[in-house]
DNA sequence: TGCCATCCCATAAAATCCCATGCTATCCCA
DNA sequence: TGGGATAGCATGGGATTTTATGGGATGGCA
């Protein structure tokens, strides 16, 4: 399946607590008959972590490969599953962010859509900045150190 | 697969910030039926690296191999795909830099695209000349000291 | 009947489409 | 092989459509 969501985009968080769903995300979903997003907790940020259902059911499809009754598994399953809300888009292509999630993000008036191949995060800007300039930094020592080719991203399976 | 960049073109960039995709790469892109390319900031160098997605795609395969909710990964992917864009060809072939991505390069009403393989740069047209010469003059240097054909390119088989 | 969520409309700004133009490279035919 | 016809390409600019965003209306539910 190819990538859907790249890129940076800052939309404004309303005093209702709305926000518009970059464009290029909705259409990506649309695409696919999704007309919703579904929003939960990222795990090891201060973020929203977002995709559409689709991306969850192969999620989903994983835990069931391995042994659909192990406890271990049943736990990371009602940790993820409970936490997931389905947020549709209003006429206008906007969702309303419960405020829990909101929270969980440290939102207030300005929210960064921040693409990440297939699934998106959302942010508090200054806070997803400051990340952005570590990650950036990180993957540049690394970039060095291995002596990969610095302007190319690490390719995986070797040769093509 | 075959290289599908080579060579260097200048094109114009219009007060609206649109180039002209060179039509060599556009054909090549449309033979595996791609209308865009993938737009990054060059890690060590002030050029714009483009691609098509699909050569992103396969960076990417990599992060999904593992657990999806892995804080490995996490960097690498912000790293990345946060600063990749999309950029689709308008109907004459044309594409707008946006304009972190022109500051990025320091482009002004020119651009170079220069082929490099399997991908390519877009850079400001003097910065490019200076850094040719500079490259040229180094691989001559080497060249001349293990004894190759200065003119014959080092083999492959390391890199792609 | 008050509250909350949803729907709907208005507007400004930005991105996109569309057409016209000149130039260059290629093709074709004598 | 010359030279005009043709098609493809790069470029400019205006017209059109999408987006993002604010705010009011509407309808269900407690």
């Amino acid at each position: 399946m190819a990538f859907r969501y790249t890129d940076v985009v800052y939309n404004k968080v309303d005093r209702k607590g709305r926000v518009s769903v970059p464009a290029a995300y909705r259409n990506a979903l649309a695409k696919q008959g999704l007309d919703s997003i579904a929003a939960f907790p990222a795990l090891h940020h201060p973020a929203v972590q977002g995709c559409g259902m689709d991306w969850l059911e192969k999620i989903g499809a994983q835990y069931d490969q391995t042994d659909p009754f192990s406890e271990e598994f049943d736990d990371e399953r009602i940790a993820l599953f409970s936490q997931v809300r389905e947020l549709a888009f209003d006429g206008d292509g906007r969702v309303t962010l419960p405020d829990d999630l909101i929270a969980h993000a440290g939102l207030s008036d300005q929210a960064a859509f921040v693409g990440l191949g297939k699934h998106f995060h959302i942010w508090e800007p200054a806070a997803f900045k400051e990340v952005q300039r570590a990650a950036k930094a990180k993957r540049a020592a690394k970039a060095s150190i291995d002596g990969r080719q610095p302007d190319r991203p690490p390719t995986p399976g070797g040769s093509e």
